[in-house]
DNA sequence: GTGGCGATCCGAAACGTTTCGGTCGCTTCA
DNA sequence: TGAAGCGACCGAAACGTTTCGGATCGCCAC
């Protein structure tokens, strides 16, 4: 292995003068600064991080914990979540650690001072928050850095990286009673994560907002999948009093299923009933493949590795957590799958 | 933070006293042992891993590199090791680090040196060797501990597990001759893997001690999905002079699509072709489902983080590679899906 | 000639730990 | 009585880097 003594030595300079050459620093003059260089490719040099990190008080190193669970190996949003952020911390040289505790460990508290305190971890990813969750206000206390993929509450102290899905609701709905429609479902994740109660927010201020009276039977929550969009689609809709106009879908997969459920029920999109959808943008699913068109916003998931990997870095680095909040933008994506209300309904 | 410094003032004791008592060295009286140990709750001393680590040259770091493709997020293979591994290390208080190398990077060789060198891992997990794999004698010069999931060669000086799937594809190929088969098929995955090597082998070795020549045009390679197995059973079967009468399949994905071609052209298994496959038990897609009952050999994947994890943390600690290997056994689940080839093939 | 200044370089300390090679008393045995 | 052995302890070096506080030298202005 080599180290800064042997370059030293090789070059005929001491080591400090070396360490500034590489780090770029201003008292080193171009020509040394161009040998150190050829030094490096020549002896093959590669820093000691370890030696660095003794120094600097930092471990460079930044950790995701997760729960395993029985639907963990499906769960593709997760593992877009794993792969991106894996990318984007080898790109900036920063090592990713990933804690997976076994099913039913419950409480992760312990597990991230294990890690921060006897492992050196510098920081963590935090996913799927809920209200006061927790885990951030374990976090906190600590005074670990960490970044969350979402928020536990709508304007939070710490760094994180989220979409408005109150904004998003609230444009879906919004656009649907203008419409004309009255009765607007919500086919949705399941309660517990923060989301699911800022995008009701937003699908309940517009409704208001129109003059309509929210009705909790049109509010559907299930985890997000085809097999349980088919479900609340035919559940919604099997008697024609109740049957809600529209149907809002968490995400691409459950307006897949709705799809199929209106279909199976001898129903047409958007004949007798509207559906708009919001799409995350995950390979496994695509907008394609709808007919109509589907009426969606669109958020692309993938567009938070980077934000997040950025603003975990910095908050490392002590920088102020106000600067590394962001709220992503989203697109409206017009398609033929909403239309007014049929004549006959009411 | 609390140091051994600290500690050693607090007790009037030398640094290196404190050193030997907590990481329980001989020469140190029962009594020191005992302050040591209140002093070390009291003051919530904690160890400073990259000192440790600095002078140890240890780091209680893993790591895996992949190279990320277009189709890694789908690779549900690659997810699940990455959740397996990574439980398994967590269990084992290592730290187990993915690092995923852009699109394109082409050679891992210096990534590895930088996450050996730079960053102290000390041990790496290797996934698809390829037969004189330049990754796996990387690692080897550079003295590194490793593990492979697979094999390079049939007998490598180095920690693995494997199935043997020499063998696994020798007993489909022996049992589909012995029913009188003379012309049968394999598909299986595209050639470049070490493991498509050793299961033609077996494939090539069964029919010759049957007397049977291989011909090369039975052997369909591709990517294995459901779509590549339909593909591949409508070229074998399309014409019924070259037909063969009993088709192997890499694995479930493709039995699906061959079964899907079968049946396309109007054939039937086992009446027209026999049909087998190689099960590795992925959550993804299970064995129920095929009719008549498919007949495979099975060798559950998730058996392997256990022993990978093992093997490696023992590999770093300087055990002999020699006692890390493993060939993990195969189970035959009899099937309906074989019988003896049609009166009136050739 | 000297004082100052900028450019370039260097020695040594520091980070927190482990470990090598001791020292210091006390007992034991010839 | 002296050597040997042993239990308990310690100082200092080492790991590879960064950084603080100088040092040296040539050059210019006075």
């Amino acid at each position: 292995m080599t180290t800064l003594k042997d370059l030293s030595r090789h070059l005929g300079l001491s080591v400090t003068q070396v360490s500034r050459a590489l780090n770029g620093h201003s008292d080193v003059s171009a020509r040394t600064r161009a040998r150190v260089e050829t030094a490096v490719k020549e002896l093959n040099y590669i820093p000691n991080l370890t030696a660095r990190r003794l120094v600097s008080g930092r471990s460079g190193v930044v950790g995701l914990v997760a729960e395993a669970g029985p639907d963990t190996p499906e769960d593709s949003v997760f593992f877009e979540t794993v792969l991106g952020l894996s990318g984007e911390f080898s790109r900036r040289d920063i090592q990713f650690v990933l804690h997976l505790m076994p099913p039913g460990t419950g409480d992760a508290r312990p597990v991230y001072d294990r890690l921060r305190l006897g492992g050196g971890l510098d920081g963590f990813v935090l996913l799927g928050p809920c209200p006061g969750d927790p885990r951030i206000r374990h976090l906190e206390d600590s005074g670990v850095a960490f970044v969350v993929h979402g928020r536990s509450h709508a304007a939070p102290p710490y760094p994180f990286f989220d979409v408005d899905n109150c904004a998003i609701l609230h444009d879906h709905a919004a656009r649907l009673a203008a419409l004309g429609h009255t009765r607007i479902a919500l086919v949705d994740a399941g309660p517990g994560a923060a989301f699911t109660a800022f995008r009701e927010d937003g699908y309940r201020a517009a409704l208001e907002a129109a003059g309509l009276r929210p009705d909790p039977a049109l509010v559907v929550r299930a985890p997000m999948t085809e097999g349980n969009g088919l479900v609340a689609a035919i559940r919604l809709l099997s008697d024609p009093a109740t049957r809600p106009t529209a149907i809002i879908c968490g995400n691409l997969l459950v307006a897949k299923g709705v799809f199929a459920g209106i279909r199976a029920l001898g129903l047409t999109v958007p004949g007798d009933v509207s559906v708009t959808a919001h799409d995350d943008v995950l390979r496994a699913v695509g907008a394609d493949g709808f007919a109509p068109a589907l009426h969606r916003t669109r958020a692309p998931i993938a567009d938070s590795w980077p934000h997040l990997a950025d603003f975990l870095a910095r908050a490392v680095a002590g920088e102020d957590p106000a600067a590394l909040q962001r709220v992503a933008p989203f697109k409206v994506i017009e398609g033929a799958s909403i239309a007014p209300p049929p004549e006959n309904a009411h």
